[in-house]
DNA sequence: AGCACA
């Protein structure tokens, strides 16, 4: 509900505007790693390291990849790769790629990762951390909202089971996703562009007579990850509105 | 915006 989203619309003028005014990013010298800024921050740090990996694993074999959640390096990820020139040719495939609603923005790390160093003989355990009390109120706080979240997940399924079975009208999630109040002569091209661009996209079932569409993912959490990137989004000046399918 | 490595 706070990121409004929009399908380009082809004879929009302002939008190809915008399009010329992407400016270039000014690559710092190669390096095994792959610094990424401006990722989604709504995608859980599992289900992002996987598409990650996913995306970047055809351009060479990957060590390992990094992202945290804190305030600090929340949006950023380290993707390692065995080779340099594998992550200069990821880089050279995938910057500024569509990635859960958001453009990849690339670029190499300023310093090596700790398994390049290790595997140079060159790693020396860094200094102890200095204790930084922020930090530690910071990851307490995400840990104890880890938590709630677990419990609210769990009291919520528990709800849910007790209610008889009557048709109930929470939605639950769902691998597809529900579009309605398509703009009439919307077509399965420009909605399957859209939301292709989520990871885990399988196809876009369009009911013209009905303005509505299904969209359909891998699975449950693929679904769940594009929905929470897109409260509402638009066809042109429509806003469509989204959610789960019925079971 | 934000370059880490439990």
């Amino acid at each position: 509900m706070d990121n409004k989203q929009s399908i380009p619309v082809p004879d929009n003028k302002e939008n190809e505007m915008q399009e010329e005014v992407e400016e270039e990013i000014k690559l710092l010298p190669p390096n095994n790693t792959i610094y990424i800024n401006n990722l989604n921050e709504r995608i859980s740090i599992d289900d992002l390291k996987q598409e990650l990996f996913k995306l970047f694993s055809e351009y060479g074999s990957i060590l390992e990849i990094k992202a945290k959640k804190n305030i600090r390096m929340r949006g950023q990820a380290f993707v390692v790769f065995e080779q340099i020139a594998c992550a200069q040719k990821a880089i050279e495939a995938l910057n500024r790629k569509n990635f859960y609603g958001k453009a990849l923005h690339l670029n190499f790390a300023k310093t090596k990762s700790d398994a390049i160093l290790k595997r140079e003989g060159a790693y020396a355990p860094r200094q102890p951390k200095i204790f930084n009390a922020a930090d530690f109120i910071e990851e307490r706080q995400s840990n104890k909202k880890q938590k709630e979240n677990l419990k609210n997940k769990e009291s919520a399924t528990a709800k849910l089971a007790a209610q008889p079975l009557v048709q109930n009208t929470i939605i639950q999630p769902h691998h597809t996703l529900f579009l309605e109040n398509l703009p009439i002569n919307s077509n399965t091209e420009v909605i399957k562009a859209f939301f292709a661009t989520f990871p885990g996209f399988k196809e876009v079932r369009l009911v013209p007579q009905k303005r509505v569409a299904f969209v359909e993912y891998e699975d449950e959490n693929k679904a769940t990850a594009a929905l929470a990137s897109l409260q509402s989004f638009k066809i042109g000046d429509q806003t469509v509105t989204a959610n789960y399918a019925k079971a």
